[in-house]
DNA sequence: CGACATACCTAACAACCGTTATTTTCAAAC
DNA sequence: GTTTGAAAATAACGGTTGTTAGGTATGTCG
């Protein structure tokens, strides 16, 4: 039939996730080429068949690591309508970018992993698309601020890149069995949220309801 | 005279100093032996007059990584006396471990920027005085949180872990000329400690006293 | 002066890297 | 049954890596 040759096997996108794997736990100048084609049982030159060149690869890899964090994440928020209180906004952003950076899928975590020691004619392209996420979260910030939900002395945009370095970093010491992401992710919501409200009420912000324990919250999954 | 030839010139830690600064921009793997001689006025080959293989050159740096900041935040904090407001605490510590990190010395972001990098040879053995560290902070916290500085429902092990991100981070975003190193300390303080009092009094704490704007503070250095 | 250890240089080794050119396999199309 | 083209294999290229062996200054000490 008029089949269109595009990747019917899929090989492609099975060269991207083993690297993608590789990426993850080995950094990116220890992941060779020869490495990614053993590990899916192929040959070296075959790559250059669905790639270029390695750059090509990790290009993509770094691409669609950081639209899938974003899209979810958004999604997430939306999905919680127009005027949702600042704690359910948080905690739903946050928990959904932990989810993405922790789950099986390895683009989101290679992305934040070798994002630094990638060459810069790779990464340079990359930024644009990055610095609309560190926007998106930090226009989110600052109406949690306006609403009350946040300390006001608390910088929004500095606020927004101390809360990615405590959530990327989960990928530094996060054990499956050990933690659970929900629980981190509340733990994160209550340092973000300020305590039980201290000055006179913004406007529809419903009061932070005494925010339960976290560990009675993670103790239900 | 009787000098013990140790080292006069200095030599092997002008190599471990300038080791550091290229691991701490280039990472580990793109640091090669011939890099770091060259950058030194050297030969490869004589660096192995000083050091027995590059694993040695690494494991030694991020052992002194390690423990400049552990000292340094130790010894800012052991400053502030037997009992000083959490407030303080927090402040000195976060403080100096991020002035560690994003200081001229480059023995701490070295450190923390290749760690994960590194073969599992060389960060093994480390990992027993990285746990220390994390004990010394979570212990802190704990006290904090005894003392009603901190949110009761905030596990102090996570937070120590969710804190480490939001400072090593840093590294990866901090600009000596947008941002001030104090200020970012500032906005981790106020996120770390709870807002303005809600509960009773805990003990002979004193009232986080309104801690006054975030912006002043840093406009003043 | 000669013995000797220190500190460095020179030159090369084997292994591995990304990349390329060429060849082989093999299923669908005519 | 022959042709065709995509997909993979083969084998090699130049260059770089960590590492090593052997040589060379430069002093110090007996």
């Amino acid at each position: 039939m008029a089949r269109i040759h595009n990747d019917e096997t899929g090989t492609r996108e099975q060269i991207l996730s083993c690297a993608a794997r590789l990426f993850r736990t080995e950094g990116y100048a220890a992941v060779t080429l020869r490495g990614i084609a053993k590990a899916i049982g192929m040959t070296t030159g075959s790559l250059y068949y669905h790639f270029s060149s390695k750059e090509d690869i990790v290009r993509e890899i770094l691409d669609q690591g950081h639209k899938r964090v974003f899209s979810e994440v958004r999604g997430a928020i939306e999905a919680l309508g127009e005027n949702a209180p600042c704690e359910a906004i948080l905690k739903a952003g946050i928990q959904k970018h932990i989810e993405c950076l922790l789950g099986e899928d390895s683009f989101p975590s290679a992305n934040t992993r070798i994002f630094a020691h990638v060459p810069v004619e790779v990464r340079a392209p990359t930024l644009g698309e990055r610095h609309k996420y560190e926007l998106y979260w930090t226009d989110i910030l600052k109406s949690c601020q306006k609403r009350g939900a946040i300390h006001p002395d608390i910088n929004p945009h500095t606020l927004s890149l101390l809360l990615f370095g405590a959530m990327n970093w989960t990928l530094e010491w996060y054990k499956p069995g050990r933690h659970g992401i929900e629980s981190i992710a509340d733990n994160l919501v209550l340092l973000v949220l300020r305590g039980p409200k201290v000055g006179a009420r913004q406007d529809g912000e419903r009061t932070p309801s005494k925010v339960r324990s976290v560990r009675s919250v993670a103790a239900k999954a």
